[in-house]
DNA sequence: GGGCCCCTTTGATCCACGTCAATACTGTTT
DNA sequence: AAACAGTATTGACGTGGATCAAAGGGGCCC
């Protein structure tokens, strides 16, 4: 199943400091001097193209990656080839902390368009935390962050019904591409419904039909993956009014 | 929806040296020297008594938990009531990494036996991790090993029929009683059958009819919450031969 | 040691979502 | 501009697990 992974290496500084993500990114709550550091410890950064694959579950972990430029998927699959695509990630977010534990990778990670990442040697950035605190600080903060987030699917795909699903997730696009300067309203999907219901733990026919559902009653306008947020209040009503 | 909780804190010194759960908690892989030092961070046990909570949803964030004895659970509830049981904890394993994120845990932790934890001040931990080297490490496993399981967790929800649910649930409890020292087919759950259905995304008529579905066919003895695993590759087996 | 409450089991029926199938749309390639 | 492949929508039907209901155990408290 191995197979060449096509990559492009860019060897130019990256900067930290200069990035408009640090808000969201490692670097948040670091001052100019220790971001300089942590700037130092970033060596490359890595593009990679539409459906490639960042790093494939049982490679060994080197490093974790910050997503400096478009979006991923992450999914486990099982021997039988059933799939679970188990988080999206946007630009600013963290990718690869699965590895930490057994030194591999313990899922896959797959560009949903042209991407690239700033990679972040974990032995370094150990290192560096010894003595960063902040940076330390940071660090354990984002990977809580991922377990609360997992916590959240969960959640989801234990307690809620299809649509209820939907408006959460849309909700959730929504609040994360406001966090990045986007419309909270409207905004294009990269992934396609048969990954919406992976992660969902639907079927893509069933996705579609949500959509339908929602684009009836007003709520959204959906055009296949150009999405329009008509009625944030009606998605959130959807959520917590169900009849226990 | 506050209450207030009884706690009992134990006064008296905790030896992680002394530990007999020492390598599958947080001073696995620590130098004797090093495990004084940790030993002089844990300042505190606390017993909890069954049914009640170690920390609430929203209480604000202040240690860590490593468990000494007993068993617990961690759920996260809606507004509108419905509840989700995110994990079943045994000793050896650590408590409230949820609450880095936000300074506030996200969860509620309740015990499902009288109970026993280590607690271990969080902002001493990253102090001490700052210098311990080995420390900050095996806490680094510990924090993406929890996201490894709920990766686990979501595929399980997400893409596993009812009574693979439950398989790939008793055999993980085998697995980790067998890492404590217990029997890796017999063993008492310390859960309900509710509470195991909420974990599993299934109500608890069908946690039950699958029990009884799989003692049909000589896969377990149940006996309330006694359990006998008889054929555990049988049980593996409805894990991976899933007609796709 | 008796009584009560919670937990569990089992049966009957229902329904949300899955499955199967056909058609339509979009963007890309030549 | 035509042809194609991947993606999305929609309909008809089937089913796994939810729901509703009733009865049987076990453990715990007084």
């Amino acid at each position: 199943m191995k197979s060449v992974i096509p990559v492009t290496v860019v060897d130019i500084k990256v900067a930290c400091s200069q990035c408009n993500l640090r808000e969201l990114c490692l670097p948040f709550g670091l001052d100019p001097n220790e971001i300089d550091q942590l700037d130092e410890l970033v060596g490359s950064r890595r593009k990679i193209k539409r459906q490639q694959h960042l790093y494939r579950s049982g490679e060994s972990f080197e490093a974790i990656y910050a997503i400096r430029a478009g979006s991923f998927k992450t999914d486990v699959i099982l021997e039988d080839g059933r799939d679970q695509v188990t988080g999206f990630q946007m630009t600013g977010e963290v990718l690869g902390l699965d590895g930490i534990s057994t030194e591999h990778h313990s899922c896959n990670a797959i560009a949903l368009e042209d991407s690239e990442v700033c990679v972040i040697p974990f032995n370094r950035l150990e290192e560096l935390s010894r003595t960063v605190e902040s940076l330390q600080h940071q660090f354990h903060k984002i990977m809580s962050r991922e377990i609360v987030r997992d916590h959240g699917v969960m959640m989801l795909l234990g307690s809620m019904r299809a649509e209820e699903r939907l408006a959460a997730f849309l909700l959730n696009m929504s609040q994360r591409f406001t966090a990045r300067g986007f419309s909270p309203s409207e905004f294009h999907l990269r992934m396609t419904r048969d990954e919406i219901g992976s992660y969902l733990g639907l079927k893509l026919e069933t996705v579609s039909r949500a959509f339908s559902r929602f684009q009836e009653e007003g709520l959204v306008a959906v055009q296949q993956k150009h999405i329009r947020i008509l009625d944030t209040p009606g998605l959130k009503r959807l959520l917590n009014h169900h009849a226990a």
